[in-house]
DNA sequence: ACCTGAACACCGTTCAAGT
DNA sequence: ACCTGAACACCGTTCAAGT
């Protein structure tokens, strides 16, 4: 008896798990993680809403698949020998994935995702952890860098990601109908001065920079 | 003529603005803020759910207002004289007022509120620009060490938020059924090792300690 | 086995009609 | 001026019925 499509009982499927994952990275990639629905990935597959029901638990499931999928294919470059750098090194990594997805990152941390993502994901971590224990620091320590490590980033990535989303160029303040570019500015000296350049100063991509200036000074704290 | 109840025309209101905050307030408070809803609003409010729309553009917009009286009424205290110590301080500020508001901070980066907060939050922003600028750095340099305390205070208080929703005591890694606490462990030695003291650790307030070390990493950075 | 439409319990928002 | 219900265009999810 072959085993593939002979012999089967009930209805035939109209759709897969993998069919289903790769319809949703093209809605998103198309259209906005927002819109993924899934009445509209349905729509998207040509099949009824609620067959997706039979391969997926909930959209919640749906959402940590996809991100699981996502983590699992995600390159795996050699890193640094130097423990301090080779923590910069991974942090970056974990940012460049995510700023590539920033949906993945909104979801992990609207929704309390962090204490699911499985094995692929999780190199980083130790790769964090030993880097702290090279250098020197306690596991307590450790956790402490990884932990203001992830911090960081997705903040980051939220921030960046949404700004962008609303002001192509601009960040935080100097929209030109805040209150403080008009009349009564003078007790916001500094702001004032910067408001001109602030939104061109905050189009760099600065993270690095600042995630070396973080694990520098975790670092110094661990070990004086 | 009188100028209160007499001489009116048309229909009496039944709500009016500070009402709805202060029914939008009450509600946050006792059932989180994704409950907010405007159908629910009205209800709490025993109107219409259509009339709250004569008193506010829309939700967004409801949103905003009570950022922005949130931002106004908090207490705004001596700081230190120090630049670093008075940095620290203000980030310290943020922190704490978002903590005891976490839906703001989640409002705050999902609908890209940041560039429209008004005058009454700004002094925060301005501490922190005159305090780097008293340490020696340029205005670009202060304006990337509030960016970089921003990104990191916004992702502290949504990972901790989040996790809390749903993991009392747990963060990151080691959920019970997490793949790598069970067999084919050995390439996550560090990460093994910590596991079962992760969730004690991550309980600890380390938000001052994590955002010294960043401002010190920072302020190196900018004077070397 | 697998698929489906109808239905439930929600959303934010608009708009013509009422007072 | 202000309020209102009905309606529009959506959500995620359940469930009995069909193939």
């Amino acid at each position: 008896m072959p085993r593939s499509t002979a012999g089967q009982t009930g209805r035939p499927p109209v759709t897969s798990r993998p069919e289903i994952l790769a319809a949703a990275r093209r809605l998103i990639d198309r259209d906005g993680w927002e819109k993924l629905t899934i009445r509209g990935l349905a729509g998207e597959l040509g099949i009824g809403a609620t067959t997706l029901y039979h391969h997926v638990r909930d959209k919640e499931d749906l959402l940590l698949l996809l991100l699981t999928e996502y983590a699992a294919q995600l390159p795996r470059p050699e890193l640094p020998a130097d423990p301090r750098d080779r923590i910069v090194a991974a942090g970056v990594l974990i940012h460049d994935a995510f700023a590539a997805w920033p949906w993945a990152a909104e979801v992990l941390t609207t929704d309390g995702f962090i204490a699911r993502i499985g094995d692929p994901a999780l190199w980083v971590v130790e790769t964090i952890l030993a880097g702290a224990a090279d250098h020197g620091c306690t596991p307590e320590q450790g956790v402490l860098v990884f932990r203001n490590i992830w911090y960081f980033t997705v903040g980051e990535i939220l921030v960046r990601a949404n700004t962008a989303r609303r002001h192509p160029d601009a960040d935080f303040p100097p929209a030109e109908n805040s209150p403080f570019t008009g009349g009564g500015s003078e007790h916001l000296p500094y702001l004032t001065a910067v408001a001109p350049q602030w939104g061109e100063i905050a189009q760099a991509n600065t993270f690095a920079q600042g995630l070396t200036a973080l694990v520098d000074g975790l670092l110094a704290q661990a070990k004086p």
